[in-house]
RNA sequence: GCCGACGUAGUCCAAUCGGCAGAGACGUGACGUUCAGGACGUCAAGGUUGUGGGUUCGAAUCCCACCGUCGGCACCA
């Protein structure tokens, strides 16, 4: 028989030739309907939700990686017995649209659009199972729209709010930046050294959450995405304390510790380049030395800080503390190693304690105190010490232990009215404001006598303008348009000028799982009747690079909008799993890097089903993995095998005779395996389980005519048809089905046909292996340490030694064991 | 520096509860089919499970230390 070829009644060869079966079913099924799937149902509803693309231009293989097997797994649910709501949709606002539309001089719009149409098309070329009817495209105005509604509910909640803040400013793209989106100082998108600038910025208020957003009762995530989150949030315990300054009766220091227990070693004091009350405090005689070093501090880039050396310099305000649990005097100066966007902007410096004011008390020779100590006992220091211990040099404190410490001095300062007990999070608000075109408008009015005015409800969407210049000035695009920023206060109806920000495109990915339900819906951001059926997302798949952004603003969304009374839950997603990333010679794919791979000519050469198969099967889902094409072949190869033995099949006379056992066995416990490796995302095992069984069905020669090879062949189709929609379909069909492969139910096993009748089990000695004997399945203990001990090999080598003991494993092993000595 | 994941055949990877190290695939080699190559089929070789220690009758699997690769965080008081 010749490669993939069957030789037909009619003398004609059929080729498994994917180009014609893959665009035939996919169209058939575009026609059928099939993948619509109604809101009500005789079956359970699940929805399978993977995270949506950006309309880059292309898909490429990682974006395959993510949606093949997402698609295999909603297939396999579906077949499950679910109703099962798979969307998908586009993350079309953005940066990247409005950076390549510059440089092409074509509106964002045209580019974003025209890249969807594209990534549309090579999307149906997959296969999937996407419900088109319910796609979501956020640069659309009837769906950012309601990231302007939720924005007006948030301000009205004091959840959205304004604020001078020291942002990440690029200066190529000319916009500020969230945090998360500065990466080793540099700008995510260009890679240019990030600086600080103050600006006048829109936050949504994720810290009153930081608690919550900590707990994850209730939801299936995986460990290390739970453990970035809170890394992130970055929650700790301590005392927020106040010290008095010298000669400023009404002004005090406010500082957070995590360390009150080493408050007697506190020698001096830092506050943060710019902290309000620098310049308040500088004496006369440092004033030029201070501002001079304020003004390089706040010009240098992040880049510039780290490459420092991390060396610790500072300038001595002239100014001075009072410690208030020794009463000394103590120095105030001003380093960068303090930041002003934690805490307060200010610590109290404990040398002795601090790796960090350790380095800076030696470089300005500043006094160093050991207030803890391993042993009680006082030594020399020649460097920090951060472990606990007990208190010395701390006055009534004396010989208390650390730990109880912390505790102590926070309630005296609390008895005293120095401060408290308190608690300090890394997590900053979020920054939404970007100075960009390509965005959400911000819906709010700057009236002159009204202040900030919402847009009323009615009036959304305020809808960004097409006709912008949008080329980088500095501003935002829209501060130009006059035709937009002209507007009337909605209140006073006074003259008034529009917000010329846009928001940051997470906005528009925080609630979008929403909106799949009914993305047609007028009166809310989400049908509450479509949600009730849907919602909360059952299972969500996606990259882990969202772990600490993405992930996390949908939750924080997730309990604003159940707090405002629109959401019943306050998860979005139940069950998360998080796929590893498709790199290339160990590098990310990139378009900026020029290494992406693209995956039409695979899919031209061997057909989306092999190319979805050896996707899968490269290696486990969630360790990504390097992109070799070199194994697609196998997976081609597979399916040509398939082919032959299905199409041999469809034209043999009868498949009526009786069954046989061991044909039966195979089937079940491939069916088993395939479930179990489906269940938990393991594609690589199922599609390994997949060629074995077809290998076994290729072995059962003159079995062809028995009941038990329709059913195996059969069953092999229905198990690969999620992870190769396009030719179980076919083959279905040839084997005379009348519906889709894909309406049918996924096959079931009976665990005690699966079963073997004889098992082998190795006989030991020591551990070591001495003898193999097959004996009935479920011989007992007693049988098998018979069977072990009359061995003649175990007899052999025990050589008269004593036996002490026989450890048997049913089925498995009988392990002789010989005293010692 | 801190946190996390991973180290199994030349390569990608299996091994469900601690129980025979090998399911599957790539590559390599031999043989068959073929005029030949390709393709297809049959078979084969290939190992100190990263290193060292520990627990155990028994360790790829559990524990400790180290090395390596990748990812995240990175002056967070």
């Amino acid at each position: 028989m010749d490669e993939g070829v069957f030789i037909g009644g009619d003398g004609m060869a059929e080729r498994y030739e994917p180009k014609k079966i893959e665009p035939k079913w996919q169209k058939a099924w575009e026609e059928q309907g099939l993948y619509r799937t109604p809101d009500v149902s005789d079956k359970d509803n699940h929805y399978f939700l993977t995270m949506y693309p950006y309309p880059s231009g292309d898909l490429h293989i990682g974006h395959w990686y993510v949606m093949a097997p997402s698609d295999a797994g909603a297939r396999f649910k579906r077949m499950s017995g679910y109703n099962v709501l798979f969307p998908m949709g586009f993350d079309a606002f953005g940066l990247p649209a409005e950076n390549a539309a510059i440089k092409r001089g074509i509106h964002p719009r045209t580019w974003t659009m025209s890249n969807i149409e594209n990534m549309r098309r090579q999307m149906r070329s997959m296969g999937p199972m996407f419900d088109w009817s319910r796609e979501v495209v956020t640069c659309d105005p009837s769906y950012y729209k309601w990231n302007q509604w939720i924005f007006l509910k948030f301000f009205e909640k004091g959840l959205a709010y304004r604020a001078l803040a020291p942002a990440n400013w690029c200066p190529k793209d000319e916009t500020v930046l969230a945090n998360e989106q500065v990466i080793n100082g540099r700008c995510e998108r260009c890679d240019t050294p990030v600086v600080k600038k103050d600006l006048v910025q829109w936050f949504f208020k994720i810290t009153a959450y930081a608690d919550e957003l900590l707990r994850f009762e209730g939801i299936e995530w995986p460990e290390p995405i739970q453990l970035a989150q809170r890394n992130w949030i970055g929650r700790s315990e301590g005392a927020r304390l106040r010290f008095p300054i010298e000669g400023q009766p009404d002004a005090s220091i406010e500082f957070f510790t995590t360390r009150p227990d080493t408050i007697f070693g506190a020698t001096f004091m830092v506050l943060a380049p710019e902290h309000p009350l620098v310049e308040r405090i500088t004496a006369p005689a440092k004033r030029h030395e201070v501002s001079k070093y304020v003004d390089a501090a706040r010009n240098r880039t992040d880049i510039e800080r780290l490459s420092l050396e991390r060396e610790k310099i500072g300038v001595f305000t002239g100014a001075y503390a009072t410690n208030l649990f020794t009463g000394e005097r103590i120095p105030i100066w001003i380093a960068e190693y303090v930041l002003m966007g934690y805490g307060s902007g200010a610590i109290m410096a404990v040398p002795a304690h601090d790796e960090r004011d350790f380095a800076f008390a030696k470089k300005h020779g500043l006094p160093i105190r050991q207030v803890i100590s391993p042993d009680g006992t006082e030594q020399e220091l020649d460097e920090a010490y951060a472990g606990e211990g007990v208190m010395v040099n701390s006055g009534p404190f004396e010989g208390t232990p650390s730990v109880e410490a912390k505790r102590k001095i926070a309630e005296l300062a609390k008895q005293k009215g120095w401060g408290d007990a308190a608690v300090s999070y890394r997590l900053r608000d979020w920054l939404i404001s970007r100075q960009r075109y390509w965005g959400t408008p911000i819906p709010i009015v700057h009236c002159p006598t009204c202040g900030l005015v919402g847009v009323p409800e009615s009036e959304l969407p305020v809808l960004l303008p097409e006709d912008v210049d949008f080329q980088p000035h500095g501003e935002s695009p829209l501060a130009r348009h006059s035709g937009f920023m002209n507007t009337t206060c909605p209140r006073c109806q006074g003259p008034a000028k529009r917000d010329p920000d846009t928001m940051d495109a997470f906005v528009d990915s925080s609630w979008y799982m929403w909106r799949y339900p009914n993305p047609r819906y007028e009166r809310g951001f989400a049908d509450p009747e479509a949600n009730r059926h849907w919602s909360p997302v059952d299972q969500y798949t996606g990259g882990t690079e969202h772990a600490v952004m993405h992930l996390l603003y949908a939750r924080f969304f997730t309990k604003a909008l159940r707090d405002l009374g629109y959401l019943w839950f306050g998860e979005p997603f139940v069950r998360l799993f998080n796929q590893g990333q498709i790199v290339l010679r160990g590098r990310r794919m990139s378009k900026s890097r020029g290494n992406v791979e693209a995956p039409d000519t695979y899919v031209e050469q061997y057909g989306a089903d092999s190319f979805r198969l050896f996707l899968m099967f490269i290696g486990p889902w969630e360790e990504g993995a390097d992109w070799d094409a070199a194994g697609i072949e196998g997976t081609f190869k597979f399916l040509k095998r398939l082919w032959t033995l299905v199409l041999a099949h469809s034209s043999a006379p009868a498949h009526d005779g009786p069954p046989i056992e061991e044909l039966e066995r195979l089937r079940h416990r491939s069916i088993k395996r395939v479930t179990e490796a489906m269940e938990r995302f393991r594609w690589n095992i199922a599609v390994a389980a997949l060629m074995e069984y077809l290998r076994d069905i290729q072995a059962a020669k003159g079995s062809e005519q028995s009941i038990s090879y329709d059913r195996a062949l059969r069953s092999l189709l229905l198990l690969l048809a999620p992870m190769a929609p396009h030719i179980s379909e076919e083959l279905w069909q040839r084997l005379g089905a009348t519906r889709s492969i894909h309406l049918e139910s996924w096959p079931t096993y009976d665990p005690a046909a699966v079963a073997e009748r004889e098992v082998t089990v190795v006989i030991q000695v020591n551990g070591k292996v001495r003898d193999r004997v097959i004996v009935p399945a479920g011989s007992s203990d007693a049988e098998l340490t018979r069977l072990a001990r009359e061995n003649p090999r175990v007899k052999a080598s025990l050589d008269g030694a004593r036996v002490s003991r026989v450890v048997v494993v049913r089925d498995r092993l009988v392990n002789v064991v010989t005293g010692k000595g």
